[in-house]
DNA sequence: AGCAATTCATGAACATAAATAATGATTTTA
DNA sequence: TAAAATCATTATTTATGTTCATGAATTGCT
């Protein structure tokens, strides 16, 4: 019933003291501002003003919805403002999910310039998903899926932003060392660290081991890609991990890689998204950093 | 920019999950809904949905105007609840000023039945004025003035509403207490005691002593009625009062009322407002019950 | 699968509401 | 008292919102 320019009408009246000034802040004519007023109050039924000569003076009624709109409408202009600021873009938040372990080293670097891009615009990271990242993105608990294994469905794209080679980590000091490659036979009396997933997940597994009816000597799990390479400097056990990534640990601690196999295992870190959010400026730009942004880095 | 009906349409989607049934609850057809939606979003610059094949998703910007309309709508609606109850009267506030002293007394008994037949609405009673009870009634500082001195004003309407005859109060052992009146001159020995308010605006004065060229013996000024009452049965003095007050406090103080001159004092208590209020359904039944009220009451 | 039902989008026609222009009555100012 | 200003009112134009008719896409059902 009370609509927002009855609000502003109550305002601007009471600001300029006359219909004629009020109708002129309101790029209103006098004439449209008497109409609006005489239909409002014959709709709830009562003055809000009493016309005294020339000057108004508000009723009871008028005085306390006058009150109202100098309450209710710096809110209404509140979210005229915050809108404005989502729709360009300099407002919300990008939900990302990450399916791949050492990718989080990865990601801080695509985030970094993002955040930059985007002042207004916050970066929300969830490494758990109750039913795999590829749900939570259709359920819309995240807006991209970093992931080395894209899946192909109808909604959702998947694009290869950044190659990399999968490799084994050793100690500086082991046997396998200074060999240009392993193979998957080399591995059945290692003890493998792998990060706490199921071996479908793991490209040792599938991609090397598996193939050539392999297995590891022994198999653990760790959390932590620190933890993890700790345990191969220590030589408790090999582990794999992206090259890139090695590279960077290996300046500071006594590890090396060696290739998966004569060809190596090479893999793209892939980002998902639904394809009805392909508009959305914020996903354009991430895909776009996380292309250009990388393409150096390692 | 946004809309009340924006707002309402951001929860009925909510609540119902279709386009469809939110218009229904809108008592709008489907494609009305579209059209609005569509126009809005056109505004804005940026998508409150995204269509996912038949369901809606809202996107960031539409689940924080969602969030808005949940917060903002019932704060609206709140304002029309109020506002009809203005327009039925059952809200509000009549301010009453006062300009006789003792005609508070009177007052009680027509504000009481007042405040049962509006129950939501409250008596503000005032009784000081900085330029006079007539300008406080121009001011909108009050909406009724009670006073036994009405004066011709253009806006301005007077009625009477309770006839009474001024006397004069003596002790019940006073020399005059019983004589069937007294005479100007048998005052002027007497010790006076009134409410503190000039001459001119005294009765005793103006329409009783100055005419016979009288002046009582000495002339004190006390704020209070019982006060008054209190000297003059310790026969301190004499006061004026409406005979129907004399008679109230006869009962349980020794005084007694004397008429003044052959034929007695007699006045209106009138009940000023602004014809521009006239309409006013609190003012009428204050007046109706001021009226007929009292009519016995003295 | 295939058919029916449902949902949303769209363009054109229509109805309603809102804005304007023109004018008049009233009030204030000079 | 004349001139200026304010608000109300009527008729007219303009804009906005609604409906109708229809189509495309999706979902449910057998």
């Amino acid at each position: 019933m009370i609509d927002r320019m009855h609000l502003r009408i109550l305002r601007e009246i009471e600001r300029q003291g006359s219909l004629t000034a009020a109708a002129k802040a309101l790029n209103l004519t006098q004439s449209a501002l008497s109409h609006t007023i005489k239909k409002l109050e014959a709709q709830l039924g009562a003055p809000l003003w009493t016309k005294e000569g020339r000057n108004l003076q508000l009723t009871q009624a008028g005085a306390y919805l006058q009150r109202e709109a100098s309450r209710l409408l710096p809110q209404l202009e509140r979210v005229d403002q915050v809108l404005r600021q989502y729709a360009s873009g300099d407002k919300g938040t990008l939900r990302i999910g990450m399916e791949c372990h050492p990718c989080y080293q990865w990601l801080l670097k695509v985030v970094e310039p993002f955040l930059q891009r985007w002042p207004g615009v916050d970066v929300d990271v969830k490494q758990q998903f109750q039913f795999g990242g590829l749900a939570a993105l259709f359920n819309h608990d995240i807006d991209i899926l970093v992931t080395p294994d894209p899946v192909l469905r109808d909604a959702i794209t998947f694009e290869p932003v950044f190659p990399y080679e999968q490799v084994l980590v050793v100690s500086r000091h082991h046997p396998l060392a200074e060999q240009a490659f392993v193979s998957p036979q080399q591995l059945t009396d290692q003890t493998l660290y792998t990060y706490p997933v199921s071996a479908e997940r793991l490209d040792i597994f599938q991609q090397f081991l598996l193939p050539a009816h392999c297995h590891p000597g022994r198999h653990k799990t760790l959390e932590d890609t620190d933890m993890i390479l700790q345990m191969v400097a220590a030589e408790r056990g090999v582990a794999t991990l992206p090259q890139w990534l090695v590279e960077e640990y290996a300046q500071t601690m006594p590890i090396r890689p060696v290739r998966l196999g004569k060809d190596g295992v090479h893999k793209h870190i892939h980002l998902g998204f639904r394809n009805a959010s392909a508009d959305d400026q914020h996903i354009r730009t991430f895909i776009e950093f996380a292309r250009a942004g990388m393409g150096d880095g390692a």
